[in-house]
DNA sequence: CGCACACTTGAGTAATGTCAAAGAGTGTGG
DNA sequence: CCACACTCTTTGACATTACTCAAGTGTGCG
């Protein structure tokens, strides 16, 4: 709990100012996330609950087990989200960027942990005062219910993969993720940075880190992609990767 | 579209009816479903939107890629829910039950297909009307994001089993499961009925139908289950089951 | 009763895991 | 600024788990 720090509460504004300017509204990751589906005129009350946040790579600021009485906001870094098994077996669930939304829990602890990867920023939402702006704000809950939706679906193909697909459609279909998810902020279309480890990534796709330096390397030697240092990708032959991927 | 059938309308009652008495108020499944969260003075206007089918084992209902403009409840029978790569195989991402609800999707179409495993019933939301329904019952939408949350927490149980699990381990959950899930419909809490085939459960946990058959047979023979023909399962060591399934 | 269909079991194989060693990259302290 | 130490990655050799192929055994239905 060191090192977090929280942003003070959005303070009187000059006269003539052309609108609120809390820290919601200033906010460049609005736009991505469930925070859009309030009205610029409400987002004091956004602005109200939230606290933001900084947790430095490595530490871990949600634990399974723990009372889920937070939702979280993922503002900057990489966060892996995982399940563990008693003797240290570790699934990574999921990988969370600039946007991604963190918290939905049917239980009243967490089932899952997260982990900084990198430095990450988040916005943290107080379970019960959000539930109250949810209750407010239909839009809110609909876009919240649409978040869940997706990730339903993520998790669904993510059970295809571990359940039936080989160690390189995996690989191809992790890069493809990837590729989809930078392309989709605007980064560019073939390049790739790999924050996390060959470790977690066999965490994340039921493989040991071995298998996955070996199947990057296949992927590298039939020129499909390209590795600059470990943990740059340049994807050469995006058609491939997606037959790949895709098992055909 | 052959064998479903159509119930009649609500019609005119009796004066002195204690209360409307539509198919939504007689539904016995209700308490157990998405139902329940609008009032039984409101159940006309879900009933005015709801039809209810059957369908004969083997069929599916619904195919992956058609447009998603259905939703549904089961009301009674066993249901397959599975993804396919293009060369045939197949992941079974859930069973569904009595009770069990169909359809979330963050798409114009399904990302997944439906198949009866036994001969099944169910109701079906046309999307629009019920998107109206959630937006006037928002206790009914609260109802909804607290079932996509639930879905959230088993899916990612379920990655941990496909990424981490053995064999043995991932029948052991797989029985679990079923027990815990005929307890909470007030079954017995020692015997589970498979409706579903080896293969099937194979390509639920994602094992081959053989070595579903050894691993069942291996619980077998270190006395934790006892088979009675292929379909019965009694569980004789529950706490076994337990740790067996933890991996402990 | 016999025909399907599903299930079980065995033998050999293939994919991935385990263990080990060496190389590459990075940060720190002398 | 360099050298060392640490971590991560790659690659090799071998082990193991689960898969494939195949034969044989129920078991339920017409």
């Amino acid at each position: 709990m060191s090192s977090k720090t929280i942003l003070p509460k959005p303070r009187p504004l000059p006269l003539g100012s052309p609108r609120p300017v809390d820290p919601c509204a200033a906010c460049a990751v609005r736009v991505l996330s469930v925070c859009n589906a309030i009205g610029d005129e409400h987002l004091g009350r956004l602005a109200a609950i939230v606290t933001n946040h900084r947790v430095a790579a490595r530490k871990n600021f949600v634990l399974e087990g723990e009372p889920a009485d937070s939702l979280f906001n993922i503002t900057g870094g990489t966060v892996k989200v995982y399940k563990l098994l008693p003797d240290g077996r570790q699934q990574i669930t999921g990988f969370l960027f600039r946007g991604d939304f963190l918290g939905l829990s049917s239980n009243e602890r967490y089932a899952y942990g997260a982990e900084a990867i990198t430095e990450v920023r988040y916005c943290r939402f107080p379970r019960r005062p959000l539930e109250q702006l949810l209750t407010d704000f239909p839009a809110m809950e609909r876009r919240l219910l649409g978040i869940a939706s997706n990730e339903l679906a993520a998790a669904q193909e993510q059970m295809l993969l571990l359940g039936r697909k080989t160690a390189r459609e995996r690989l191809a279909s992790f890069l493809r993720m990837l590729l989809e998810r930078t392309t989709r902020a605007g980064g560019p279309a073939d390049r790739i940075e790999l924050a996390m480890t060959r470790s977690d990534i066999g965490d994340y796709l039921g493989l040991t880190l071995e298998t996955v330096s070996r199947s990057l390397s296949e992927l590298k030697r039939q020129k499909v992609i390209a590795l600059v240092g470990s943990a740059h990708v340049t994807v050469l032959e995006r058609a491939e990767l997606d037959r790949i991927a895709d098992g055909i």
